[in-house]
DNA sequence: ACAATAGTGTCTATGAGACAATATGGT
DNA sequence: ACCATATTGTCTCATAGACACTATTGT
């Protein structure tokens, strides 16, 4: 059958006498951009045998075993090439394994998820930021990305209710009222002001600044993340509707 | 370089032309036994070539792509080869890839965790139950698989905080002080008997039976599991000392 | 003064923690 | 009656939600 393999090494062990999958790291990569979670997609090159021709897909590729000593790092690098952001926040969101998600045969991805400040990359010319409307993306994409993205943001605003992570999406400073505007945006509803700030507050993750935001109103205190960059998680969530 | 493989077929295009990792699942598999959370461990075989001979591992190995139509279904299946259980919790728990972690080559493997009644299961001669202690396992296990370990145990006491995962481990008919040792033997602290009953009570997910467990003293309600097998999230998990 | 947004306070509801009180079986 | 465990109740505390109120800037 076209596309098996079989190792050749380690002849003695019967055990390694097995037809390897496809092994790749896809990234779903978020940031906030024109007020909206948006999630950064490239297009599928239109070469022969490639499969979903100039379809969107996520950012990704197989693990270069000369290149990556491990996934965090393959993912990294993958992220790196598409825009530049050196030090984002990195999970691993999962795995998706199946004969049929690739049409080139049995092949296992390694998924993860990224947030990072968009003002600070600088995109390669095949990617582009996509808005997430209503919690999904509008756009089909490439073999099962589409689920893995649904994942992603299931994970995302679910993690959200509990814990830090908007913090990443946010500029070196901020003031209260734009880290609420994020867990808004993301969580798709509206928080109370006076609730999030004491539970914002009280979980010691952010330090004031000494400078305030100035605008046409009461100017906002600029605050930044501690040092430690661990995600912080609260003992609550969000109480949320129903 | 030894154990290395490139893809033969779909000649047409560079980017099958990848030296393809080894793909392996592992599965974490947890039970209550002797009033301790435990874990199936298997003892790695002998042959030459083999790493780690006669170590203690997880159960797991080689991606069958002839066998398995996706990852879930080899978690299942080695699963199955190793305990008879066929319908257990079983959820993905990560992935763990890297040049180093397999002396054979670089290699990924798709971990996964499952909780199981013991006393429904017929295990292989190869493999045995290990008490967890103070959160960890005594033994020195082969790979990274005392880090795959650490990680799964260190999901399912996140979860249990605010889950009804715990049920999983239960008989089908238990009564709610059964359930509240399992909790505490897991988390491996006491918790409050009234608000425990609050909870579990509130969250619909178990319903009585009409029968009593009878012992030296009260009788208790014996319940089972509701039939949607989803587990339930709690909104707030149970307050962690400090 | 006024608009606009930042930030605080007050009141209520919910659910956990502590722990006491009561219930119900076996012996 | 007494023991052991199941089950319920009471009181306090922490925190979210609702929402009103005050504060501070630019215009």
């Amino acid at each position: 059958m076209a596309g098996e393999v079989r190792a050749q090494g380690a002849v003695k062990s019967g055990q390694l006498d097995f037809p390897r999958p496809l092994t790749t790291v896809d990234v779903v990569i978020f940031s906030i951009l024109d007020d909206k979670l948006q999630v950064l997609l490239v297009q599928r090159p239109a070469g022969e045998g490639e499969p979903f021709p100039l379809s969107l897909a996520l950012p990704g590729g197989f693990v270069d075993i000369a290149r990556d000593r491990d996934l965090a790092a393959c993912a990294a690098r993958k992220l790196k090439e598409k825009t530049g952001v050196t030090s984002p926040y990195l999970e691993q969101l999962g795995s998706w394994g199946s004969a049929s998600r690739d049409p080139r045969g049995w092949s296992a991805t390694h998924a993860y998820f990224a947030l990072i400040l968009a003002d600070a990359s600088t995109l390669t010319s095949d990617a582009r930021w996509l808005p997430i409307r209503d919690g999904k993306l509008r756009e089909k994409l490439a073999f099962d990305h589409g689920e893995i993205l649904a994942s992603a943001i299931q994970r995302l605003r679910n993690k959200v209710e509990y814990t830090s992570l908007p913090a990443y999406l946010m500029p070196a400073e901020f003031t209260l009222p734009d880290l609420q505007r994020v867990y808004e945006i993301v969580l798709d509803r509206p928080l109370e002001k006076s609730a999030f700030r004491t539970r914002i507050l009280s979980a010691d993750m952010i330090e004031p600044v000494a400078k305030m935001r100035r605008g046409p109103n009461r100017p906002a205190q600029l605050y930044r993340l501690k040092k430690n960059s661990e995600p912080v998680y609260f003992v609550r969530t969000f109480n949320p509707p129903e």
